[in-house]
DNA sequence: GTGAAAGCGCTAACAG
DNA sequence: CTGTTAGCGCTTTCAC
């Protein structure tokens, strides 16, 4: 490099070779001060530290970690919508484990789109993040199979993979869904409708084959009062209510299998000041003022972050472990409040 | 490279290196098909793609933006508290837009520590992301200057920076509560309580100094009904409702001066059976479910998120131009349902 | 203790 | 159209 190439703009960012010149020791030598070495003479480290702060050095991780095959610190990401509460405490938990490793999330939405979640993951692989947590949407992810077999970390939250093996942190659906309708069961609900979101998800798959459970040990026809609904508005929610109610063997309770379907029956329930029994998967932050009494199944969202995010930097550890496959337990809580007409 | 170098071991990830030694090409060629070069005659291309598809090839973005000098195609995103519904919608609309620019989203959360911001903010840079977007706390963001100096695209949402000049997105607090104020003034409200959080706080400082201005329109003392509380637990706005009804001359309103204290209003309030008029700022997802009728500030979030990474691409594309403060505005709007007696 | 040389994986520049 | 050479900013040898 001649001397006139030494860098006279003021954009650039200074370099170490910068630096090295400026306090006139070797770039080696500012490599060490940098990487706080202990073995450097005091002097010249103070000089290179001088000349670090007076041109405002920066070290480029990225350039860093590309030499020493190191890791680049970053875990990826990829939830359904980042805008859900439920996937937002997700990625806070884990990203609070993850700055224990000094590692920092990168976090992208699919969005529910399969193609959009595939090319997410080869785009966190081609950045060379060190791992990889997702929930995943559509029903093929033997794309990730290669990854993993390279050795690349990787954790799937809330659905298990198909078409790979890989660790999973599941969410246990069935057994919160069976023990609340145990328990609708139990106050004498012989008519119990039940409302669900598509079935294509695994979870929704899940709550309804706990629900079949209760009821079949109870010798009740698990179909007997079901109604499927697919659109994200409430309003369905409401309407799938209303026709049950409208018929002629009324259902005396509901469940409901997510919380958005619960605040369409809410909705529902309220105009028509009807009082029929309510219970629904989820518990959530307003729950406790819904008007009316409801029991949820909840969980702890957070727990599942931490526990994916452990998994993580376990595998990063040791890379060859066991599959691991958690299942975060859940419990039934009664929610809404009795209220004072306005 | 000798050719017993040639990487034997089966769990290094192929290089372009290997790739042209596979294809019986360069290097070059091999990175040419990979960055879609469409000058390759399609046999070579043809024996590249199959070699890279043979060993599973996926290029080092990493390496490649080193060399090119290109960005890394990520933005940092400093908040307070991802599991925040505010910032995490924030979140959302920003990768929203960060991926119209095939950008990815580092998000860290601060968690109400100066220290903290200011440590992430170096490892954002040190990261060499490509612009910052800060949800800032404490009140000094000096340690920026230099960044941005340098071309480092900063944006500040929710609160300004001190220390030094960046661009900025806000809401417009002060108008916001000025209006929900002079609303209550105009419903005849002579004595309304008013709650904030912690003052140290740019937002409630602005909101208190919005109610201020109604009062003082009105002709009334500001400073007359007034409690801060500093706690994040709704109980202790409760508290301070209650104090203010007990008092001998009960507010007849109350303004809450975030959704938190809301909260711990509505309990305090459906405890009393007492059904003074509430008015808070910040409209939430459940706010449509009070048990109680409230008038809310409501703004867009996603738009203060749009925006926010809308500035740093643009900035990024015109490094050197004018400072930009955009002022997201508020609206009035009536929550909270009439409810039944349970 | 310090520094020169080589090279991480890739792209830029220039030849051929 | 293809390949060679150099080098991004740093760390890793391995001499001195």
């Amino acid at each position: 490099m001649t001397d006139q190439a030494a860098g006279r703009d003021r954009d650039r960012r200074p370099t170490m070779v910068d630096v090295a010149r400026a306090a006139g020791v070797s770039l080696k030598t500012v490599s060490r001060v940098a990487n706080g070495v202990p073995t450097v003479r005091s002097d010249l480290a103070d000089r290179v530290r001088a000349a670090m702060s007076e041109l405002g050095f920066q070290r480029n991780n990225v350039a860093a970690n590309l030499r020493s095959g190191r890791n680049t610190a970053t875990i990826g990401l990829i939830i359904l919508d980042l805008a859900n509460p439920f996937y937002s405490t997700i990625a806070a938990a884990a990203a609070a484990v993850a700055e224990r490793f000094d590692t920092q999330l990168i976090t992208a939405s699919s969005g529910w789109d399969p193609v959009r979640e595939r090319e997410l993951v080869l785009d966190l692989c081609e950045r060379r993040v060190d791992g990889l947590i997702i929930a995943p949407t559509g029903d093929d992810q033997s794309y990730l199979g290669a990854e993993i077999a390279r050795g690349m970390p990787a954790v799937f939250i809330d659905s298990p993979p198909s078409g790979c093996l890989a660790d999973t942190v599941l969410i246990d659906n069935r057994t919160g869904t069976r023990d609340l309708v145990r328990r609708l069961l139990a106050e004498g609900h012989r008519d119990i409708g039940v409302i669900t979101d598509s079935l294509n998800d695994f979870t929704m798959r899940e709550r309804l084959a706990g629900a079949a459970e209760a009821l079949e040990e109870a010798g009740i026809e698990s179909g007997r009062h079901f109604r499927r609904i697919y659109s994200d508005r409430p309003h369905t929610a409401g309407d799938a209510v209303g026709a049950m109610l409208d018929s002629s063997e009324p259902p005396t309770a509901f469940f409901c299998g997510n919380n958005r379907i619960l605040l369409g029956a809410v909705e529902e329930l309220a105009r028509r000041h009807d009082r029929t029994r309510l219970a629904a998967f989820d518990d959530f932050e307003f729950a406790p003022l819904l008007p009316r009494p409801v029991t949820v199944v909840g969980y702890d969202t957070r727990t599942l972050g931490r526990l994916a995010a452990e998994l993580v930097f376990q595998r990063l550890r040791r890379p060859r472990s066991a599959q691991a496959n958690y299942v975060v337990p859940t419990y039934l809580v009664d929610r809404g409040m009795a209220v004072d007409p306005v």
